[in-house]
DNA sequence: CGCCCGGCGCGAACGCCGTGCGCTACGGTG
DNA sequence: CACCGTAGCGCACGGCGTTCGCGCCGGGCG
């Protein structure tokens, strides 16, 4: 139970300058934003949850973040610090490395999938730092394989949507399996009576579900993403090949 | 300015059985709840002012909505309406074909830039009726065109993901400017001196920034997205005609 | 040494929000 | 005419983002 912290009246109790360093920074604020968002979503990212979970009240994180928004973007930027610098991306390997590239941003979206819900707001996020840093490395990967500048941006661009598409997909499935507390089989299961009546007008797609039936599984996911990364550099190499734009 | 409308004495004024119709229907609250949408953007829709724009109270709403999630759903596939369902497909236009399917989905996530924000909660609304609609007449172009069931399956995952995290950058961007106020190259000029000291630490992005400096229009973000889905397309075709998995 | 000042943390408050509860009004049915 | 199912709604609850102005405190300055 909790107990009664009505200030008492003695010395001895009062904390003697409990708080030397400015006891909040914004890196602190950011940093747990991102640990509460992972560990229960986006819906319970709200400023006097996070103020709470740093011993503060609410109000006191506006002197160092100007408002939620704001905060959000900051934990975008944040969680894309953890992809490596992409590249750097000889003429033979180039497919590798852009490949890798695509795989590392795939994987900080589905460890943080809540980062898709915002994503609509923020855009890509272009202007973080850590965003730019790995534009940066995707782009010499694509200029060392021998696309012009603005060849390499439109190839990284063709590339970074189909993973945000993918990812965006994927990761609202998983924050939808998450909240609901089953297995991904138990899930499916329970879904299957909707997507069979849902796709009964439709022939290809009875077909196809009832052809899929049991088989949703992490490594499903992995194979149809690489295959997916496969086809899009199968095209800009061919048409790199061809002489570009 | 608003009159007072009390309840008056007068039998006169008092209206008869006004509501004879069951004044709202499920129909009706998602159409207004995309006109919501579409005019104020999605911060702007709480059961409140929707209500209010049906001339009923928010509570009303709930006897034909569950809850605000699944307004959002119905909105979503609502506006999925708007795509003409894709097809047929032949063996030699199916490039056409999945273009087609390709831009109009855009042009549909485009039109309502809402869609992106809420596109992670709900993922692709996979089993929407109009979402299944043109699943199924998508599946045809890829089957036409000689793709085996599965495969076909993996190439609309392929091109879907493409065209969702196109639009989901786009649509962004389309919201920031559209909030501010200004036009598109304002709002370009004024954010530039921001994007120049992000990128300087980068040679790569400075160059490319400079070199696109003042080409931000809509014809670019067009022809960009046509380019990738050239490429996707020529990437699922070669892989094809290599015989497929 | 004393005083002021700038910045930080915070309590209170405002105007919203989603939604559960239980009442009323009313058309259709026996 | 009594009954019943249902649509609509008033009220209330707990929570939200954010603003404002106050108190506190350490450091610089007179």
């Amino acid at each position: 139970m909790p107990h009664d912290d009505a200030p008492l009246p003695s010395v001895w109790a009062r904390p003697r300058a409990p708080r030397r360093p400015p006891a909040l920074s914004r890196e602190q604020i950011v940093t747990e934003a991102v640990r509460l968002l992972d560990s229960e979503g986006v819906d319970a990212l709200s400023m006097r949850r996070l103020g709470a979970r740093l011993d503060t009240a609410a109000t006191s994180l506006y002197r160092h973040v100007a408002n939620k928004e704001e905060l959000i973007e900051l934990a975008v930027d944040e969680v894309y610090g953890e992809m490596p610098t992409p590249g750097p991306g000889t003429p033979e390997g180039w497919r590798a490395a852009a490949a890798a590239g695509a795989r590392e941003m795939r994987a900080v979206i589905l460890r943080h999938p809540w980062i898709v819900s915002v994503l609509g707001e923020v855009g890509l996020a272009y202007l973080g730092p850590n965003m730019m840093r790995y534009s940066e490395g995707m782009l010499g990967v694509f200029t060392a394989a021998g696309f012009g500048l603005e060849d390499a941006d439109r190839a990284l661009g063709t590339l970074s949507a189909y993973v945000v598409g993918t990812a965006t997909g994927e990761a609202a499935w998983l924050v939808k399996l998450a909240r609901s507390g089953r297995t991904e089989a138990e899930w499916a299961a329970g879904l299957w009576p909707a997507a069979e009546a849902a796709a009964r007008p439709y022939p290809l797609l009875s077909a196809f579900y009832t052809a899929q039936r049991g088989k949703v599984a992490p490594a499903t996911r992995d194979a149809d993403f690489d295959f997916g990364v496969a086809r899009v550099l199968d095209g800009l190499e061919a048409w790199a090949g061809r002489g570009g734009g």
